[in-house]
DNA sequence: ACCTGAACACCGTTCAAGT
DNA sequence: ACCTGAACACCGTTCAAGT
């Protein structure tokens, strides 16, 4: 299939950051991270590369930045009613989802410094702690030890440790489920 | 610098996959896993970087993996005396010091597909919960629980989310060892 | 303002050749 | 057996130029 740009470039809906950052997040869910590259994205834009770096001046290291921002921060919802334990259940299933969804983009997650994204979510979990009657210091520890363990485990996830020492197939969601009873069991 | 490789290369020790990677995790901790490039490595070894391939077929490929083995395979220790809170609050000191002290190649742990490193390092846990008179299921919970928090927390360090919602600065080890007995203590 | 085209300095990897 | 040198198909990014 040939593009023809110059013909009809006038005419196209112009680049966003938005866009730019959808269309990589796409690229990476279904290829894989290794396989985001500038020259790809803009083709699947339908633009040369190098339009690329007019929206995201600091060019590919601004994309990856972006990614994590669109994946990570996910808080919970603060003003949700009912016990903390479930508010946080619920966050921690759909933000192992999210992670799980996207998770050509965990290793971004796991180093790119960008503690916006984190520390909002976490702040979002410790809020949650406090309405619950939880002291500060237990709910900060608590919110940490708790977005902690759901980024560890989606991680073991992805890596698919997927034996038990012997020969007993692991069930993810149940093991998951677990451990979080184990996390919210031990706050306080 | 100039090397004349031509005319001492019979002379110098040859090449091994363990020198290989002990250089590679060099460039690693010191510039980052970004700055590891075949010829890099090759420079570093004193050699064309083709001359790796004859070590490591799979090149690049099988380069991250030794590098992820390397680092990511410490089982606790199943012949330690003692309470098993106390061996396993041992190894999660160590093994989180070991993810610190090669940040760089922590987003490899996280996504590499290397079951045999984490999965000897899951069983070992499994092992010391079990001596300690856990039951299997629990015992078997609690690994994978503990290994992924040490796992997400390290992540949260190395992203360095340095702050704590308002203006309280972030003392780490006090963090770790407090979400450890909240995963401990919720064991059982 | 927004995008293109050519160019530069790098990559990983192959392959034939040297010793 | 072990390593080199040249080559290939890619990268990210710059910069001047087009509209």
């Amino acid at each position: 299939m040939v593009r023809q740009p110059s013909i009809n470039a006038q005419h196209r809906t112009p680049l966003s950051t938005e866009r730019i950052i959808e269309a990589a997040l796409q690229i990476v869910d279904g290829q894989g991270l290794g396989r985001l590259t500038m020259r790809r994205l803009g083709d699947a834009l339908e633009v040369e590369a190098m339009a690329i770096y007019h929206h995201l001046p600091r060019g590919k290291e601004q994309l990856l930045d972006g990614l994590v921002a669109h994946v990570a921060a996910a808080p919970a919802d603060e003003a949700a009613t009912g016990r903390w334990q479930d508010v946080l259940r619920a966050w921690a299933g759909g933000y192992r989802g999210r992670l799980l969804a996207h998770a050509g983009v965990l290793p971004l997650v796991v180093t790119r410094r960008n503690p916006a994204a984190l520390t909002a979510t976490a702040a979002s979990l410790r809020e949650v702690l406090r309405r619950g009657g939880i002291a500060e210091d237990p709910a900060s520890v608590a919110a940490h030890t708790l977005l902690g363990y759901v980024i560890g485990h989606a991680a073991l996830e992805v890596r698919g440790t997927n034996e038990d020492g012997a020969d007993r197939a692991v069930d993810w969601d149940t093991r998951f489920a677990a451990g979080l009873d184990v996390v919210l069991g031990g706050v306080r």
